[in-house]
DNA sequence: ATGGCTTCTCGCAGAAGA
């Protein structure tokens, strides 16, 4: 069976929900992982959400800012969730896909929602910097009571890094702009080395092509300009990478009515 | 030219995003 998994950073799932069912309906997704979802569990739009055929909807939400989901039309069992490093954000949820679901059981799937990290890259400045180290430092540790253990699992979601020189608009221009310093690359690097994570973007499409999946609100002409970054990703284990099939990243969705600054990005995978 | 915008909140201005 081929399972597609999609990834979306939507910026207020109850804002967004048009272009949340224009992209279901279009990418067809089996699995898709939202992040900052900006509501509370109690608000959370379920009935419109299992309209689109998300029957097994897992949440993590707060009041006004972050929070993660797991949408699937196949069953989800043992879900982690809550505060993954301080602060008590809802930026993590995992869960895995039932028993009963032939080739797909067991595969775990982690939807992260790493800390943006403010405007300061300097820890000793900016306590939302150092949040954002934090957080990735959880992440290479990989605990196991959260079942980051990197077998038969994904991890996808906004991780708020663009790693790569070809990941940025412009390296030089970001060298020293939150998202793209080095002290971040190299803890992104750490945290993928750690679980030896694939990132399956980079399989298919070159690492020498630019690759975006977001462009700031604040660009009047965001395709033109293109000042894009990849602040999105999807991981595999290394026993999946056989599997994969496409990745497309659907840049077209950041041109919608009343976009994102995110675009989906889904992959296939054959179980 | 990375902030020019967009979101949230017991709103009417400020924090946060990246």
């Amino acid at each position: 069976m081929t399972l597609t998994i999609a990834s979306w950073n939507i910026n207020s799932v109850r804002l967004r929900m048009p272009i949340v069912k224009r992209f279901a309906e279009t990418a067809r997704p089996d699995i898709l992982c939202l992040q900052e979802t900006k509501v509370r569990d109690e608000d959370f739009p379920f009935s419109d959400l299992r309209e689109l055929g998300y029957d097994h909807i897992e949440i993590s939400g707060q009041k006004g800012y972050h929070g993660v989901a797991i949408l699937s039309r196949l069953p989800l069992e043992e879900v982690t969730r809550g505060p993954f490093c301080r602060e008590g954000h809802a930026r993590h949820i995992s869960a895995r896909i039932g028993a009963g679901t032939g080739a797909a059981a067991g595969l775990r799937i982690h939807n992260f929602y790493v800390p943006a990290g403010g405007d300061e890259p300097d820890p000793a400045v900016n306590p939302k910097f150092d949040h954002k180290l934090d957080f990735l430092d959880a992440m290479t540790r990989g605990p196991a009571e959260r079942h980051l253990v990197p077998e038969r699992a994904v991890v996808v979601g906004d991780l708020n890094i663009a790693p790569l020189e070809t990941d940025v608009w412009s390296h030089k221009a970001l060298l020293k702009v939150v998202s793209h310093t080095p002290v971040e690359v190299e803890a992104f690097a750490r945290v993928r080395a750690a679980g030896g994570w694939v990132d399956a973007m980079r399989e298919r499409i070159p690492p020498a092509e630019k690759l975006y999946t977001w462009w700031s609100y604040r660009s009047p002409d965001w395709s033109a300009a293109d000042k894009g970054r990849r602040l999105d990703h999807v991981w595999l284990s290394p026993d999946l990478l056989d599997g994969l099939g496409a990745i497309r990243v659907f840049r077209e969705a950041r041109g919608w009515d009343k976009p994102s600054d995110h675009v989906p990005v889904t992959a296939e995978l054959r179980l």
